[in-house]
DNA sequence: GCCAACGTTGGC
DNA sequence: GCCAACGTTGGC
């Protein structure tokens, strides 16, 4: 899941515990959620549009994607006027702070660890706020989290 | 700040 | 339903 530290940070979900993930607006992006987001699974938590982009650490799926309330909310950035409470268009998962780690697991990291190649994060020109990982990466991922100078995972 | 790549919008 | 114009994303 990528986020903006700047708006919201793994600090920010540390310090808050647990966080309604409001404001994904991309139909793709929506339907991996309300698809493939279950309870009990671990996300990775990415930092875009930052100096140092990459994954900072693991927040867990609390809930099953809900009703995103910001999109009823004229004051908010994520108001969507087409929007109503009986066809509500986006949805939100609760996410739980797990861990923050040391280090991150930089961009360009990712990008030079050939197994990792196939990931979404890597595809030319994509933007998707929430992609999916398959096992295998997710396990090199987090091998690179706890050896940030293993360059052959 | 630049710019490539993509999604969305809206006229027709 | 096409598609050009526009807005947004996000690394650099």
């Amino acid at each position: 899941m990528k986020t903006e530290p700047e708006e919201f940070s793994i600090d920010t979900l540390e310090s808050e515990g647990s966080t309604l993930w409001t404001g994904v607006r991309n139909y793709q992006a929506r339907n991996h959620m309300m698809r493939d987001m279950k309870p009990g699974q671990t996300v990775f938590v990415y930092h875009s549009s930052c100096p140092q982009p990459g994954i900072y650490g693991l927040g867990q799926v609390e809930s099953s994607p809900c009703v995103d309330p910001t999109q009823f909310d004229p004051r908010s950035p994520y108001f969507d006027p087409k929007s109503s409470a009986a066809k509500p268009r986006w949805h939100c998962a609760k996410i739980r702070f797990l861990e923050k780690w040391s280090r991150p697991v930089a961009l360009s990291q990712i990008r030079h660890t050939p197994s990792l190649k196939e990931m979404a994060l890597l595809k030319r020109g994509q933007r998707l706020s929430i992609q999916l990982v398959a096992p295998q990466q997710a396990k090199t991922l987090l091998r690179l989290a706890l050896a940030p100078d293993n360059r052959h995972a």
